[in-house]
DNA sequence: AACCAGGCTGCGC
DNA sequence: GCGCAGCATGGT
């Protein structure tokens, strides 16, 4: 192997990298990623430059070769910061686990979910209109709208002849035509949704840095949820996916619903007294505690 | 063939 | 402030 183009990173503990290219390759078809032979591959874009990678264990690392791209210490350094960020490497969730463990109906989830990581979406601009495509329609279908506006507005890379997409810029997506997005099968409201978002984006009145600086969890989703299309669902889930905010609860979910009521926790979908009562035990882990729930209503 | 799907907005009270 | 209808369309 070609040392100037890998990268290898050391694996935490309670990391399994199986466990995460499940998640990966789960029953959808992601146009972000393609799984096979124990691998991740994927485009990416950071700071204006495109890479190739493929992610892969190597004994007790993790390999990340870069495919396509130009290699220099700086692009390298980038590309490695962008992994641990998308697999949530430097996380110790030792303290999430002993909470799991004190938890009879959920303590299964320590050796059945073990080294599960709560997999990013690095791109705000991507999170957020990924969740808007997904509001009220079932993921199958939400998957086909999300390819279906990649692959008309986004950039292809490609190696040896596989198309890799990376996520439409904002740029593009603000000038598109709303019925463009309705032929693709969005509702009228989602394509007017999606394209202020990327007019939003594009004209420097939301970006990931902004969000970032501000001070507190309420702060961030009052500016998110002024913008038309980003319910408390949205920016829940855009603050966890993106900014990993370890408080965000998507409130209302219906998979989050289902689990909880699958695992005896509620017993009504409207109870949220009981809800804010269980997530009170898991502070500051309740991001992490979505995901391993919403991981449980999957078949393995 | 109903009912559901990783909700949001706008309105009426 | 809270509840609720309407939305829009594919899956099961």
């Amino acid at each position: 192997m070609n040392d100037a183009r890998t990268i290898r990173i050391s694996l935490p503990d309670l990391f399994d990298f199986k466990e995460c290219l499940w998640f990966l390759d789960r029953n959808f078809d992601d146009c972000m990623h393609r799984v096979a032979d124990e691998a991740a591959t994927r485009a990416i874009s950071i700071e204006g430059q495109q890479f190739v990678i493929r992610v892969a264990q190597r004994q007790r690392v993790l390999q990340v070769t870069l495919l396509e791209g130009v290699s220099t210490p700086a692009s390298k350094a980038l590309i490695r910061d962008y992994v641990i960020h998308w697999l949530d490497l430097d996380k110790d969730i030792a303290p999430f686990y002993q909470l799991l463990q004190k938890d009879e109906r959920l303590a299964y989830m320590c050796t059945g979910f073990k080294g599960l990581r709560l997999i990013a979406i690095p791109d705000l601009f991507e999170a957020i209109c990924w969740s808007i495509i997904g509001q009220q329609i079932n993921l199958t279908f939400a998957y086909k709208l999300k390819r279906r506006l990649t692959e008309a507005f986004g950039t292809a890379i490609l190696h040896e002849d596989t198309p890799y997409w990376l996520f439409p810029e904002p740029a593009v997506l603000a000038g598109a035509e709303k019925e463009v997005l309705r032929s693709m099968q969005f509702s009228e409201k989602k394509a007017e949704y999606v394209i202020g978002i990327a007019q939003a984006f594009a004209g420097q009145k939301l970006s990931k840095e902004l969000i970032t600086a501000l001070p507190d969890l309420a702060q961030k989703q009052k500016i998110l949820t002024s913008f038309r299309g980003i319910g408390i669902w949205t920016a829940n889930y855009a603050l966890m996916k993106s900014l990993k905010d370890p408080l965000c609860i998507p409130h209302g979910d219906v998979g989050l619903l289902k689990a909880l009521v699958n695992h005896g926790i509620i017993k009504e979908r409207n109870d949220t007294a009981a809800i804010d009562r269980f997530f009170k035990k898991f502070r500051g882990w309740e991001s992490y505690l979505v995901f391993y729930l919403w991981r449980s209503l999957a078949p393995r």
